[in-house]
Formats: C-alpha cells, structure tokens, sequence
DNA sequence: CATGAATGAGTGTTCATTCAT
DNA sequence: CATGAATGAACACTCATTCAT
C-alpha cells in the first residue's frame, strides 16, 4: 500500500476498492478484471486506485488479507457454540458454516479460492488449518474418549482441502440436480467424523489386514506393510 | 477443430499442437502461454495452428480431452490389478497411482487440474467420478460385505475432489517438510476406507435421532448446536 | 509566475520551492522530476507549489533564472583579481572557476545545462558571452599589446561554448581516467589563450594559400574560395 | 532487436522505422515522440515496431547507431582529399563537412545530439575523437613540421567537444543575425588550427611566468604551479 | 495448404493539474 | 491561503488473430 490511509476518508477509499475490486473478480473472474473496471465500480479513478495501491497485484494481495480474516473470522465465530457439541454436530456445524461462506458475497470467496495458486492464498488455507487444529484440540480436551488427541499438520491438511475444495467444487457446478447440498454436508460429515475419530478401536473384531501397496516400484523404497 | 484431420500428417500436427501447449503451459503456466509459442514448440507456423483449432480456446479444449482421455486410460490400468485386495488397498493402489499421475509428464497436468473451472474440467472429473463408481460396484460384487452398495452420485464426487485436490494441492506446496507423500496417502487411505466402509451398522444405538437443520433453506444466521 | 510574492513568506517559499526543485533535477534528473517530489522536497503541498508557479515549466524558468543570475555572480566574482595578470593566467583562473561551478551543488547546473536547448538556458549563456566580452574588453584597456580589441560576437559564442560543453562533457564521463582535470584546464587555456591572441602577425613567413572548400556543394551557395 | 531481419521485407521495414523514428524526433523533440507516432509515420502498427525492437530504447540504441555510422562515413569521405592541403584547410573542410552534417536531413542529428548524455552518443563522440585522431596523424606524417605529434587524448577530446557543441548551439540560435555560418567556421578554423599548432616554438621571446590558481582551495590538491 | 509479418484493441501505470475542504 | 486527494489523458507494450504471399 502506497500511502498509509491514516484519514477515514482514506481507508474508506481503500475499502471501496478492495470491494469493488471483489465484485469485479466475482463477476468477471480474476483473469478479466482490470483495474480501470475496479475504480469504475468504486467510483473513482484509476490514478485514486494508484494512490493507494502500488499496483494491480497489491489490490490482490489486499483482497486475498480480507479473505483471510474474514476465514478467521468466521471459524472463530462458530467454533465455541459447536464445542459442546457430538463430533458429527460439530463437524456438520462447520461445514455449513463452511458452505454458507464460500457461497455468500455472491460467490467472491469461490473465485478467489479458485485462485488459490495464482493469488497467495496458500497462506489463507494454511491458517485455516492451524484454527481447525486448535478447535480439534480444544475439543479433544472434553471429549477425551471420541477423537484421537495425536494430530498431526497431515490430517488437517487432508481434512481441510478435502472438504473445502470439495465445497468449492460443488458451488461450481453448473447443475446441482444429482443431489442437494445438505446431502452433500451429511457426506462429508460422515467422512471427516468418520477420519477424525479413527484408529480408536472402533470394532474389535475387525480382523487385522496386512497389506502391501499394490503397485510398490515406483521409486518410492521401504513402504513397508502397514497395519490397520 | 475447423478440420477434421482425415490425413495422419494433419493428425500428427494436431497431435503436436497439443502436446507443445502442454508443455508450454507446463512450463510458463496458463496464463503465460501464448499462440505464438505454441505454434514454435509444435516447429510450426502460427497460421497452420489456427488451420486446426479455431481460436486459443479450442486448443485448450484439446488438451483437455487429451486429460480427459489419459485419466481414463489411467483408472482403467489400475483398476483390474486391485480388484482383489482389501478396501484399504484398493484405496491406497488408486492414490498412489492418482499421484503419480498427477506429478507426471512436468507436472502438465497440475497445471491443467488447478485451472479445473476455465478450461472444462469438471467433465473431466465427472467422467472420473463415473470411473470410481464402476470400480466400486465391481469391488462390491465380490466384497460383499465390506462395503455398502448404495453409492449415490454423491460419495463418488466427494471421495473424488477430497483426493484430487488434495493431493494437487500437496504437489503444490513449496515446502513438503512436514510430512511427505506416504504419509499423505496413508491418511487419506483411512479417510477414504473409512468413509466407503461407514453407513454399515456400526452402532446400533447411534441413530433414532431428530435433527433438523436450524435455518434449512438459505439459513445464514445462528445454526444452533444440533442433537443427533 | 502567478503571484508577486510580496510577503517575506510567499518569497521564502517561492525560495524552498525553487531550491527543491534544483535538488530534485539534480538527483533524478530533468525527466524524472514531478511536482509532487519537489513540493514534498520543500515540506509544501503540491498545491502551494501551483499557487507561486503557474505550471512545472513556470518552475522551471525559475531555476533557469537562478542558474543565470548565480553564473552572472561567479564571473563577477572571480574577474576583477584577474584583470592584473597575462592572458594565459586570465583564462586559466576563469576555467578553474567555471569547473567549479559546473560541479557545485551537487552537479545541479550540470544537468540544467546539459538541457540548454529544452529549459531556455541559451539566454544564460548569451548573459555569460556578454560577460566574457566585457572582461575581455576591461582587459584590453590595459593589456594593450596582448590581444585583439576588435572582438565581435563570433568569438564570445566560439570560446563560452566551446569552453562550456568540453568541460560538461568531461564531468559528464563516467570515467576519468585518460586525463585529469588539470590538463584539461591546460589544453583548454592553451586553446582559447592562443586563439585570444591570434590575428597578431604571429608568423611573418606563412605563405598565403588559396583554398577551395572540399565539399562546397551541399545545398550552401556561393561560398566562395576563401583567403586565409 | 527482437528478431534478425534477414529478409529484404523486414530489413526495409527496420529502416522505415529507424527513419520514422529520426523524423518524429526532429519535429517533436526526444522528450515527446512515441512509439505510436513513429508506427504512424512509418505506415506500421505499434505492433510491428515490437517486432522488430525490443522497447523505445532499442529504437533509439538503432537511431543512435545509424548516427554513428553516418559520422564515421561522413569524416572518411571527407578526410582523403584534405590530407595535401595546410592545417587551416584541413580544419576549415572538416568543419563545413561538421556543418553540413548537422544540419542535414532535416536536423535530426542535432537533436540526437542535443541528447548526448540521455542516448548513448558518448560512444559515437568518442568514436569521432578516434577518428580525428587517426587523421591528424596521418596529416602530421606529410606535414612534420606544422604538427606537434604528440596529441594525448585530451586534445582530442578539447577539439571535438568545442567544435561539436559550438556547431550545435550556433544551429540552434533562433536568431543568427549576428554572425554567419562562414564567420563561425573561420573562428573556429582559427582556433582550433592555432591550437593543433601550438607548443611549437612559435614566439622565442615569450617570457616564461609561474602562476598559480586563481582560487585553489575548492579540494583538488596538488594542483602545482605552471610553468607556461 | 503453410507461413509469419502485420494488426490494433486492450492493459497497467504515471503524473501534471485541479478544487473541495 | 494551504492542503493533498482525486482526476484522467497519455503512453509503453502484449498477443490473439488474420491474410497476402
């Protein structure tokens, strides 16, 4: 950012960009966005967009930190109520919250999340991760018996791109006819409880497989046999 | 395509357009490639490009078929050799062979798969999703019993975008210190199991509970804590 | 200039302004230098700088006039301790002062002279000519014997221009190093002492040649075969 | 330059735009010709004058280069026939020949070198130093006794500079009613063969002085008396 | 059919200048 | 009077697409 928008009427302006830069992203898609149609939609000239941001990629940058906080934001204000909650109800809570982010802001989070490569948004889900963590954790320390407490970043890392690409998928598509979105979350809740409360001994009498990769050659060594 | 390519020097340029734009994007990614370096990579003039493919986009939409096509060819290699195993083997046979494809050929069809909604890729996937679902029906005509035979559309497109985009997205990742691709597979084999093994009765006391979704239509607001 | 500025205020930042302005050039050079750079320069808004100034030429002419007036001030500075003294020690002292000036302040009169034909510093260097004249003049009052008193305008442009531009350009050189500035000096001094001098009978045996132009034709008229 | 025109078509096309470029130039001024205009002018598209020079600057790096050459040919064509006559011919052809060319083809070179220090037309500068110097040598070996021989590079560089920029100020007068282009170039004939002669021992009877600077404290040290 | 030079609309960015506060 | 945010015309450069050869 160009000049530090001390004045209100500054970080009034960069609000307004940052939005309507959004709404065109949303509209148009990240690749036919361009900067005079951002100033346009906020009412004001491309040279007032420079004022405030170095460049095109810096309103980015600029979109992409409101994405992330917003994220935040979100997680924080679901997780505490859901707490209290069964590991399904809290994994279904989420996912709707989930959902009804990516969707709101008439799809603005699904195109940048589509983006997610080309934008820094790496960032966004990383820290997403992390909350989901400390949620899970938290909920661990009252619900000892249901979720294993050994979570490592690889099963954030699964849970959260499973779900949320998944999610962004299905907002995507064209024609949602084959099944609805609440069956959709019923789902994922099965699976990702289903993840999240694995290797508990869930059946006893669950005979134990050992088994190889099917196709071990391909350079990666020493896969070894691995118990379930 | 303008042409049909009835003569194989035609087909042969076909062929060659397109593989020089995999590689271009491969290279320089999506939104750097451009006509003109496809046209030199392929050792032919930019007008003979536009002699076969109508604009940018259709070439594009070649490549895409060309994914189309090899991730078929792929499941279908794969498929028979693991139709014997457990579920969890049959899982972990597919990801590693999802990962291999995806890391393969310079990493051309990463590229193309996080460009999954520009290009048309959801067919893709949808074909892919049909895929699975054969798989699956093949595994449980001889498995009977381990795993439920009532798969809707919905667990084959879940299953599906958790594990391709997670993995396109740890392939992705700048810095895979954290945990590596074993790992990846191993959770993301006891996500999948897990999940095509559950809706098996597996506590007989769980359900007989009412939920009801607090806001079920476009329900924003305050989804409170849900008795299952 | 838009307003007089009649109030010591007002002159002061006509002043500040002026002075930024000069820095400014200097450091970035005349095509890089905005009006906002030299209002922040002189701890002004953009906006007091167009109450004093017309326009960024307006500033401009300014600094040229200051340029004038400063080049005016050295050469009275320095003439009178040189009137005593031959002609080789006038000119050598004069050099050594212009050196000076061309290098002070940061090279500033370096880059505005190097744009003489763009700012309208040609008035400057007229100014300056008129000088030399009047020195030479004052100078032949009592030096008599040494040099030609029928100086026309001819040989004030030859030796301000010549003299200037050499010595612009070789602090214009990035390099150095083939001769420094002291000999340049003497070349300099030797040259234009020399050519103050001539039209003396200075060698009684050079035979008279007649000449004729090598290349008369190109589009010039009439210039005759010349006497020398 | 982007692609090698080894094509008559494209090497024509090269040399329009380096013209057009050399016309927008002279008639507008370095500071506000365009890419546009020279396209324009060369009955081109912007498009095509990218596909023959990298940027604006590649443009102007040719315009700079032809200038060049055409120096180096013009002292060439020039220098052969003025070998035979007296100093005072041999300087006053190579200065109508310096005239000429300055004010040839509509005053583009004046403007180019106007902007010596902003291009690159130091090379070209002292390329004709190099030049000259080659061809006082070749002078000096039929005219022993008129030439000192040992011309350093400073003398050179004195005589170039002078001539050069004196010619270019004298073409940019507004006004040249003071005093013709033959005045000018008989001063400078004047002064500069007075100059190349000069160390021969011309006037037994000048009385050797010691002087020393007028004003020697600005920081150059060392700067000994000298003896004249 | 093949070629690749030519096209020109479109994009990001700058900066002299104005004017509401 | 001073401020500096706002303006928008102007410019360098790109690249999909065409078409004369």
């Amino acid at each position: 950012m160009r000049k530090k928008p001390v004045q209100q009427r500054s970080q009034q302006m960069v609000d307004a960009l940052i939005e309507a830069a959004g709404q065109v992203i949303a509209e148009r898609g990240l690749e036919h966005f361009t900067t005079v149609q951002v100033a346009e939609r906020a009412n004001v000239s491309v040279g007032s967009l420079y004022q405030y941001f170095a460049n095109k990629d810096a309103l980015l940058a600029a979109l992409v930190d409101r994405l992330n906080r917003e994220m935040g934001e979100m997680v924080s204000r679901i997780a505490p109520s859901l707490l209290q909650a069964d590991p399904q109800t809290l994994v279904r809570g989420l996912l709707h919250a989930a959902f009804d982010f990516l969707g709101g802001r008439e799809g603005l989070y699904m195109e940048l999340l589509r983006n997610w490569y080309r934008l820094d948004i790496q960032r966004s889900l990383h820290r997403f991760e992390q909350q989901m963590l400390e949620i899970t954790r938290a909920y661990a320390l009252t619900h000892v018996a249901d979720l294993r407490l050994d979570h490592g970043p690889a099963k954030g890392f699964v849970i959260i791109n499973s779900v949320v690409f998944t999610l962004l998928r299905y907002l995507s598509l064209p024609n949602r006819a084959l099944f609805d979105r609440d069956r959709l979350v019923e789902e994922l809740t099965t699976m990702v409880a289903g993840y999240l409360s694995a290797g508990r001994p869930r059946n006893p009498r669950s005979k134990a497989a050992t088994v190889t990769r099917a196709k071990p050659g391909t350079g990666r060594s020493k896969r070894n046999p691995v118990r379930i």
